[in-house]
RNA sequence: UGGGCUAUAGCCAAGCGGUAAGGCACAGGACUUUGACUCCUGCAUUCGUUGGUCCGAAUCCAACUAGCCCAG
Protein backbone atom coordinates (compact mmCIF):
# COMPACT_ATOMS: atom_id res chain seq x y z
CA UNK A 1 0.00 0.00 0.00
CA UNK A 2 1.11 3.21 -0.46
CA UNK A 3 0.86 5.26 2.85
CA UNK A 4 1.67 9.19 3.36
CA UNK A 5 3.31 9.56 6.56
CA UNK A 6 3.51 12.89 8.30
CA UNK A 7 6.89 13.06 9.65
CA UNK A 8 6.90 15.90 12.51
CA UNK A 9 10.93 15.58 13.28
CA UNK A 10 10.22 13.50 16.41
CA UNK A 11 10.81 10.08 17.61
CA UNK A 12 7.32 8.88 17.32
CA UNK A 13 6.71 9.74 13.56
CA UNK A 14 10.04 8.69 12.65
CA UNK A 15 9.76 5.19 14.25
CA UNK A 16 6.13 4.89 12.53
CA UNK A 17 7.62 5.64 9.28
CA UNK A 18 10.20 2.81 10.39
CA UNK A 19 7.83 0.45 11.44
CA UNK A 20 5.43 0.82 8.01
CA UNK A 21 8.58 0.96 5.96
CA UNK A 22 9.51 -2.71 7.81
CA UNK A 23 6.09 -3.68 6.44
CA UNK A 24 6.73 -3.59 3.24
CA UNK A 25 4.93 -0.10 2.60
CA UNK A 26 5.78 2.16 -0.03
CA UNK A 27 6.02 5.48 1.69
CA UNK A 28 6.20 9.18 1.08
CA UNK A 29 7.38 11.76 4.12
CA UNK A 30 6.32 14.74 4.78
CA UNK A 31 6.42 17.46 6.97
CA UNK A 32 3.67 20.52 7.07
CA UNK A 33 5.02 23.68 7.35
CA UNK A 34 1.88 25.39 9.53
CA UNK A 35 3.34 28.69 10.83
CA UNK A 36 6.32 30.68 10.50
CA UNK A 37 8.79 32.25 13.20
CA UNK A 38 6.96 35.42 12.71
CA UNK A 39 4.02 34.21 13.85
CA UNK A 40 5.13 32.26 16.83
CA UNK A 41 7.18 35.61 17.63
CA UNK A 42 10.54 33.64 17.14
CA UNK A 43 13.38 34.51 16.40
CA UNK A 44 15.57 32.71 13.78
CA UNK A 45 17.05 29.86 14.69
CA UNK A 46 20.42 29.62 15.67
CA UNK A 47 22.98 27.18 13.65
CA UNK A 48 23.68 25.10 16.30
CA UNK A 49 19.72 23.95 16.66
CA UNK A 50 19.05 21.54 13.58
CA UNK A 51 15.72 22.31 12.14
CA UNK A 52 12.91 19.61 12.66
CA UNK A 53 12.55 19.13 8.83
CA UNK A 54 16.00 18.28 8.78
CA UNK A 55 15.77 15.55 11.27
CA UNK A 56 12.58 14.31 9.61
CA UNK A 57 14.65 14.49 6.02
CA UNK A 58 17.84 12.50 7.69
CA UNK A 59 15.24 9.69 8.88
CA UNK A 60 13.42 9.64 5.67
CA UNK A 61 16.89 9.01 3.95
CA UNK A 62 17.82 6.40 6.05
CA UNK A 63 14.67 4.55 5.15
CA UNK A 64 15.17 5.61 1.57
CA UNK A 65 11.85 6.75 0.74
CA UNK A 66 10.60 10.56 -0.58
CA UNK A 67 10.40 13.41 1.58
CA UNK A 68 8.43 16.70 1.22
CA UNK A 69 7.90 19.85 2.91
CA UNK A 70 4.24 21.18 2.46
CA UNK A 71 3.36 24.65 3.27
CA UNK A 72 0.12 24.52 4.95
CA UNK A 73 -0.11 28.06 6.64
CA UNK A 74 -3.09 29.70 5.32
CA UNK A 75 -5.03 26.11 6.14
CA UNK A 76 -3.37 26.17 9.39
CA UNK A 77 -4.41 29.80 10.08
CA UNK A 78 -7.89 29.80 9.34
CA UNK A 79 -8.95 25.97 10.12
CA UNK A 80 -6.54 26.14 13.66
CA UNK A 81 -5.44 29.35 14.63
CA UNK A 82 -8.68 31.37 13.99
CA UNK A 83 -10.88 28.48 16.33
CA UNK A 84 -7.94 28.94 18.51
CA UNK A 85 -8.17 32.33 18.98
CA UNK A 86 -12.46 32.73 18.76
CA UNK A 87 -13.02 30.64 21.45
CA UNK A 88 -10.14 32.17 23.61
CA UNK A 89 -12.46 35.29 23.03
CA UNK A 90 -15.56 33.38 23.93
CA UNK A 91 -13.98 32.87 27.59
CA UNK A 92 -13.80 29.67 26.18
CA UNK A 93 -10.25 27.02 26.55
CA UNK A 94 -9.75 25.39 23.13
CA UNK A 95 -7.42 22.54 22.35
CA UNK A 96 -5.65 23.53 19.08
CA UNK A 97 -4.04 19.82 18.75
CA UNK A 98 -7.63 18.11 17.79
CA UNK A 99 -7.92 20.84 15.54
CA UNK A 100 -5.19 19.92 14.20
CA UNK A 101 -6.21 16.64 13.71
CA UNK A 102 -9.11 16.80 12.07
CA UNK A 103 -8.68 19.49 9.73
CA UNK A 104 -4.96 19.62 8.94
CA UNK A 105 -3.20 16.00 9.40
CA UNK A 106 -6.41 14.01 8.75
CA UNK A 107 -8.01 16.50 5.76
CA UNK A 108 -5.86 18.74 4.74
CA UNK A 109 -2.58 16.12 4.58
CA UNK A 110 -5.11 13.20 3.33
CA UNK A 111 -6.44 15.35 0.42
CA UNK A 112 -2.82 15.79 -1.07
CA UNK A 113 -2.24 12.64 0.10
CA UNK A 114 -5.05 11.10 -2.43
CA UNK A 115 -3.15 13.03 -4.79
CA UNK A 116 -0.27 11.71 -4.66
CA UNK A 117 -1.59 8.33 -4.62
CA UNK A 118 -1.52 7.24 -1.36
CA UNK A 119 -4.16 5.48 0.03
CA UNK A 120 -3.78 6.45 3.22
CA UNK A 121 -2.08 9.01 6.24
CA UNK A 122 0.36 7.80 9.26
CA UNK A 123 1.18 9.30 12.33
CA UNK A 124 3.13 8.57 15.43
CA UNK A 125 0.14 8.68 17.83
CA UNK A 126 -0.51 6.39 20.17
CA UNK A 127 -3.97 4.89 19.52
CA UNK A 128 -5.27 2.02 17.44
CA UNK A 129 -7.31 1.79 14.43
CA UNK A 130 -9.48 -1.51 13.64
CA UNK A 131 -12.31 -2.33 12.00
CA UNK A 132 -14.87 -4.25 13.69
CA UNK A 133 -18.88 -5.20 12.91
CA UNK A 134 -18.84 -2.77 9.67
CA UNK A 135 -17.25 0.20 11.09
CA UNK A 136 -13.77 1.62 11.94
CA UNK A 137 -12.90 2.02 15.37
CA UNK A 138 -10.63 3.79 17.26
CA UNK A 139 -9.25 2.26 20.63
CA UNK A 140 -6.29 3.46 23.22
CA UNK A 141 -2.85 3.00 22.53
CA UNK A 142 -1.50 -0.39 24.73
CA UNK A 143 0.44 2.04 26.32
CA UNK A 144 -1.19 3.67 28.53
CA UNK A 145 0.56 6.38 30.11
CA UNK A 146 0.93 7.49 26.35
CA UNK A 147 -2.46 6.95 25.06
CA UNK A 148 -3.53 9.65 22.62
CA UNK A 149 -6.92 8.16 21.38
CA UNK A 150 -8.15 11.46 22.94
CA UNK A 151 -6.69 13.92 20.40
CA UNK A 152 -8.16 11.55 17.66
CA UNK A 153 -11.75 11.09 18.83
CA UNK A 154 -13.02 13.85 16.60
CA UNK A 155 -12.23 11.63 13.32
CA UNK A 156 -14.95 10.80 11.18
CA UNK A 157 -15.35 7.21 9.69
CA UNK A 158 -14.09 8.38 6.78
CA UNK A 159 -10.74 9.60 7.69
CA UNK A 160 -10.32 6.82 10.57
CA UNK A 161 -10.86 4.28 7.25
CA UNK A 162 -7.79 6.39 6.07
CA UNK A 163 -5.50 6.57 8.86
CA UNK A 164 -2.48 4.09 9.80
CA UNK A 165 -1.01 4.50 13.58
CA UNK A 166 1.56 1.87 13.69
CA UNK A 167 2.76 2.69 16.95
CA UNK A 168 -0.64 1.62 19.00
CA UNK A 169 0.65 -1.70 19.80
CA UNK A 170 4.11 -0.34 21.41
CA UNK A 171 5.40 1.62 24.54
CA UNK A 172 7.29 4.63 24.24
CA UNK A 173 10.19 2.91 25.76
CA UNK A 174 10.39 0.32 23.08
CA UNK A 175 9.66 3.41 20.33
CA UNK A 176 12.70 5.35 21.35
CA UNK A 177 14.85 1.66 21.34
CA UNK A 178 14.01 1.29 18.03
CA UNK A 179 15.03 4.78 17.16
CA UNK A 180 18.08 4.09 18.83
CA UNK A 181 18.77 1.02 17.11
CA UNK A 182 18.34 2.30 13.73
CA UNK A 183 20.39 5.11 14.30
CA UNK A 184 18.27 7.70 14.59
CA UNK A 185 19.45 11.18 15.45
CA UNK A 186 16.10 12.21 17.39
CA UNK A 187 16.38 8.85 19.37
CA UNK A 188 16.72 10.76 22.94
CA UNK A 189 14.01 14.14 21.58
CA UNK A 190 12.57 15.48 24.44
CA UNK A 191 8.75 15.16 23.66
CA UNK A 192 7.04 17.98 22.30
CA UNK A 193 4.56 19.78 24.60
CA UNK A 194 3.19 23.70 24.39
CA UNK A 195 1.12 24.64 21.73
CA UNK A 196 3.51 24.33 19.08
CA UNK A 197 2.77 28.22 17.98
CA UNK A 198 3.02 29.89 20.90
CA UNK A 199 5.96 28.07 21.98
CA UNK A 200 6.79 30.71 24.59
CA UNK A 201 3.85 29.56 26.26
CA UNK A 202 2.42 33.28 26.69
CA UNK A 203 -0.94 32.44 24.73
CA UNK A 204 -2.65 35.46 25.78
CA UNK A 205 -0.24 37.58 24.12
CA UNK A 206 -0.39 35.78 21.32
CA UNK A 207 -4.10 36.48 20.67
CA UNK A 208 -3.18 40.10 21.17
CA UNK A 209 -0.49 40.15 19.04
CA UNK A 210 -2.12 38.16 16.36
CA UNK A 211 -6.08 40.01 16.70
CA UNK A 212 -4.59 43.59 17.28
CA UNK A 213 -6.94 43.17 20.22
CA UNK A 214 -5.69 44.55 23.47
CA UNK A 215 -7.30 42.39 26.60
CA UNK A 216 -9.63 44.27 28.28
CA UNK A 217 -9.23 44.11 32.33
CA UNK A 218 -11.69 43.80 34.58
CA UNK A 219 -12.56 42.36 37.95
CA UNK A 220 -12.17 39.71 40.01
CA UNK A 221 -15.43 38.75 41.77
CA UNK A 222 -16.22 36.36 44.06
CA UNK A 223 -19.61 33.70 44.42
CA UNK A 224 -20.86 36.12 46.93
CA UNK A 225 -20.21 38.84 44.89
CA UNK A 226 -17.16 40.64 46.54
CA UNK A 227 -14.99 42.21 44.21
CA UNK A 228 -11.00 41.13 45.11
CA UNK A 229 -9.07 42.39 42.58
CA UNK A 230 -8.60 43.00 38.57
CA UNK A 231 -7.32 41.22 36.06
CA UNK A 232 -5.76 41.14 32.98
CA UNK A 233 -8.32 40.19 30.60
CA UNK A 234 -10.57 36.76 29.95
CA UNK A 235 -8.10 35.57 27.40
CA UNK A 236 -5.23 34.75 30.57
CA UNK A 237 -7.77 32.56 32.22
CA UNK A 238 -9.48 28.94 32.11
CA UNK A 239 -11.56 27.11 34.58
CA UNK A 240 -10.00 25.56 37.82
CA UNK A 241 -6.96 27.75 37.28
CA UNK A 242 -5.01 28.56 40.18
CA UNK A 243 -1.67 30.45 39.78
CA UNK A 244 -1.14 33.60 38.20
CA UNK A 245 -4.18 35.50 39.41
CA UNK A 246 -2.03 37.40 42.03
CA UNK A 247 -4.40 37.56 44.93
CA UNK A 248 -3.37 37.09 48.30
CA UNK A 249 -6.08 35.49 49.95
CA UNK A 250 -6.21 32.95 53.16
CA UNK A 251 -7.01 30.44 51.30
CA UNK A 252 -5.92 29.31 47.67
CA UNK A 253 -8.64 30.92 44.99
CA UNK A 254 -9.08 29.15 41.63
CA UNK A 255 -11.35 30.30 38.80
CA UNK A 256 -15.16 29.25 38.87
CA UNK A 257 -16.18 30.79 35.80
CA UNK A 258 -15.61 33.18 33.10
CA UNK A 259 -18.54 36.01 32.31
CA UNK A 260 -18.16 37.29 29.04
CA UNK A 261 -21.30 39.58 29.81
CA UNK A 262 -19.49 41.66 32.78
CA UNK A 263 -15.83 40.87 32.01
CA UNK A 264 -15.71 39.47 35.45
CA UNK A 265 -13.56 36.05 36.17
CA UNK A 266 -15.73 34.46 38.80
CA UNK A 267 -13.36 32.46 41.71
CA UNK A 268 -13.97 29.84 44.45
CA UNK A 269 -12.22 27.91 46.73
CA UNK A 270 -11.48 24.28 45.02
CA UNK A 271 -14.54 23.04 46.13
CA UNK A 272 -16.43 25.03 44.14
CA UNK A 273 -14.77 23.98 41.43
CA UNK A 274 -16.79 20.48 41.43
CA UNK A 275 -20.03 19.53 39.01
CA UNK A 276 -21.15 15.99 37.95
CA UNK A 277 -23.45 17.71 35.35
CA UNK A 278 -21.83 18.92 31.47
CA UNK A 279 -23.38 19.38 28.15
CA UNK A 280 -21.70 19.01 24.84
CA UNK A 281 -22.88 19.53 21.45
CA UNK A 282 -20.54 18.93 18.02
CA UNK A 283 -20.78 15.07 18.58
CA UNK A 284 -18.72 12.77 16.07
CA UNK A 285 -20.03 9.36 16.94
CA UNK A 286 -17.82 6.33 16.35
CA UNK A 287 -19.34 3.65 17.77
CA UNK A 288 -22.64 4.00 16.60
CA UNK A 289 -23.99 6.40 13.15
CA UNK A 290 -27.53 6.34 15.54
CA UNK A 291 -26.29 6.53 19.45
CA UNK A 292 -28.46 5.23 22.01
CA UNK A 293 -31.11 7.86 23.56
CA UNK A 294 -29.07 6.69 27.18
CA UNK A 295 -26.12 4.59 27.56
CA UNK A 296 -23.42 4.54 30.47
CA UNK A 297 -19.90 4.98 29.72
CA UNK A 298 -16.66 6.43 31.15
CA UNK A 299 -15.75 10.05 29.51
CA UNK A 300 -12.58 12.35 29.88
CA UNK A 301 -12.93 16.10 29.80
CA UNK A 302 -9.48 16.53 29.12
CA UNK A 303 -6.26 15.14 27.98
CA UNK A 304 -4.82 12.88 30.38
CA UNK A 305 -7.76 12.97 32.61
CA UNK A 306 -8.76 9.55 33.82
CA UNK A 307 -11.76 8.56 32.45
CA UNK A 308 -14.64 8.37 35.05
CA UNK A 309 -18.03 6.20 34.95
CA UNK A 310 -20.89 8.43 33.90
CA UNK A 311 -24.43 8.36 32.49
CA UNK A 312 -24.60 10.16 28.87
CA UNK A 313 -28.22 11.25 27.83
CA UNK A 314 -28.60 11.90 24.11
CA UNK A 315 -30.63 15.52 23.51
CA UNK A 316 -33.02 16.04 20.61
CA UNK A 317 -30.53 18.58 18.95
CA UNK A 318 -28.05 16.25 18.61
CA UNK A 319 -25.70 17.66 21.92
CA UNK A 320 -25.47 15.43 24.93
CA UNK A 321 -25.81 15.54 28.53
CA UNK A 322 -23.71 13.65 30.69
CA UNK A 323 -24.34 13.14 34.60
CA UNK A 324 -21.00 11.24 36.04
CA UNK A 325 -21.18 9.29 39.06
CA UNK A 326 -19.06 11.05 41.06
CA UNK A 327 -18.66 15.42 40.63
CA UNK A 328 -15.88 16.47 38.38
CA UNK A 329 -13.03 19.33 38.84
CA UNK A 330 -13.27 21.91 36.64
CA UNK A 331 -15.67 20.84 33.81
CA UNK A 332 -14.01 23.65 30.64
CA UNK A 333 -16.26 24.96 27.96
CA UNK A 334 -14.29 24.51 24.68
CA UNK A 335 -12.50 21.26 26.01
CA UNK A 336 -13.19 17.97 24.25
CA UNK A 337 -15.40 15.64 25.68
CA UNK A 338 -14.27 12.04 24.94
CA UNK A 339 -16.25 9.11 25.19
CA UNK A 340 -14.88 5.45 26.24
CA UNK A 341 -16.35 1.87 26.54
CA UNK A 342 -13.49 0.20 28.03
CA UNK A 343 -10.67 0.70 25.45
CA UNK A 344 -13.10 1.85 22.53
CA UNK A 345 -13.59 5.41 21.88
CA UNK A 346 -17.76 5.93 21.87
CA UNK A 347 -17.62 9.72 20.48
CA UNK A 348 -15.98 12.92 20.85
CA UNK A 349 -17.85 16.34 21.16
CA UNK A 350 -16.99 19.71 22.78
CA UNK A 351 -17.63 20.70 26.33
CA UNK A 352 -20.08 23.98 26.43
CA UNK A 353 -20.86 24.16 29.91
C1' U B 1 -8.14 66.10 74.01
C1' G B 2 -8.67 62.00 77.60
C1' G B 3 -9.06 56.25 77.99
C1' G B 4 -8.18 51.53 75.66
C1' C B 5 -6.17 48.23 71.82
C1' U B 6 -2.76 46.78 67.97
C1' A B 7 1.85 47.05 65.45
C1' U B 8 5.89 40.02 62.79
C1' A B 9 7.84 39.04 54.90
C1' G B 10 3.87 41.57 49.17
C1' C B 11 -1.09 39.75 52.02
C1' C B 12 -3.15 36.81 56.26
C1' A B 13 -1.02 34.92 60.61
C1' A B 14 1.59 31.71 64.82
C1' G B 15 4.79 33.11 68.69
C1' C B 16 3.76 34.61 75.59
C1' G B 17 12.26 35.16 77.79
C1' G B 18 16.10 30.83 74.79
C1' U B 19 17.78 32.08 69.48
C1' A B 20 11.26 33.73 63.58
C1' A B 21 5.36 27.98 62.43
C1' G B 22 1.89 27.86 58.67
C1' G B 23 -1.33 29.62 54.70
C1' C B 24 -1.80 32.90 50.40
C1' A B 25 1.00 35.33 46.58
C1' C B 26 5.48 35.05 43.85
C1' A B 27 9.97 32.54 41.42
C1' G B 28 12.31 28.12 39.58
C1' G B 29 11.83 22.88 38.47
C1' A B 30 9.10 18.11 37.54
C1' C B 31 4.82 16.26 35.00
C1' U B 32 2.36 17.13 29.95
C1' U B 33 1.66 16.83 21.96
C1' U B 34 -4.06 22.02 24.64
C1' G B 35 -5.16 25.41 28.60
C1' A B 36 -5.08 23.94 33.55
C1' C B 37 -4.60 20.98 38.05
C1' U B 38 -0.89 18.40 40.92
C1' C B 39 3.98 17.62 42.92
C1' C B 40 9.09 19.39 44.39
C1' U B 41 12.36 23.45 45.73
C1' G B 42 13.18 28.56 47.10
C1' C B 43 11.25 32.81 49.68
C1' A B 44 12.05 37.69 57.11
C1' U B 45 20.13 37.10 60.26
C1' U B 46 14.77 39.56 61.43
C1' C B 47 9.82 40.95 64.38
C1' G B 48 7.02 49.88 63.76
C1' U B 49 11.35 53.20 65.84
C1' U B 50 14.75 54.35 69.83
C1' G B 51 16.52 53.15 74.37
C1' G B 52 16.45 49.90 78.94
C1' U B 53 16.32 45.12 82.03
C1' C B 54 18.62 40.25 81.27
C1' C B 55 23.80 35.47 80.15
C1' G B 56 19.94 35.83 76.40
C1' A B 57 14.09 39.84 74.07
C1' A B 58 9.64 39.43 68.57
C1' U B 59 8.45 38.07 73.47
C1' C B 60 9.44 42.24 79.91
C1' C B 61 9.83 47.93 80.75
C1' A B 62 9.90 53.18 78.86
C1' A B 63 9.45 56.84 75.25
C1' C B 64 8.27 57.93 70.39
C1' U B 65 5.57 56.91 65.68
C1' A B 66 1.36 54.85 63.05
C1' G B 67 -3.46 52.67 62.79
C1' C B 68 -8.07 51.19 65.17
C1' C B 69 -11.92 51.62 69.00
C1' C B 70 -14.62 54.14 73.05
C1' A B 71 -15.62 58.74 75.28
C1' G B 72 -16.83 63.82 74.87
Amino acid sequence: MKILTAMSGGVDSSVAALLLKNEGHELIGATMKLYDNETAGLQTKTCCSLDDTDDARRVAMRLGFPYYVFNYQEDFGREVIDRFVCAYEKGCTPNPCIDCNRYMKFGKLYERAAVLGCNAVATGHYAQVVFEDGRWLLKKGLDMSKDQSYVLACLTQEQLAHTRLPLGGLTKDEVRRLAAENGFYNANKPDSQDICFVPDGDYAGFISRYTGNYCLPGDFVLEDGTVVGRHKGITHYTIGQRRGLGIAWSHSLFVKKIDTETNWVILSDNDGLFARELFANGMNWIRWDVPPAEFRCAARIRYRHTEQPATVFLQEDGSVRVLFDEPQRAVTPGQTLVLYDGDTVLAGGTIVK
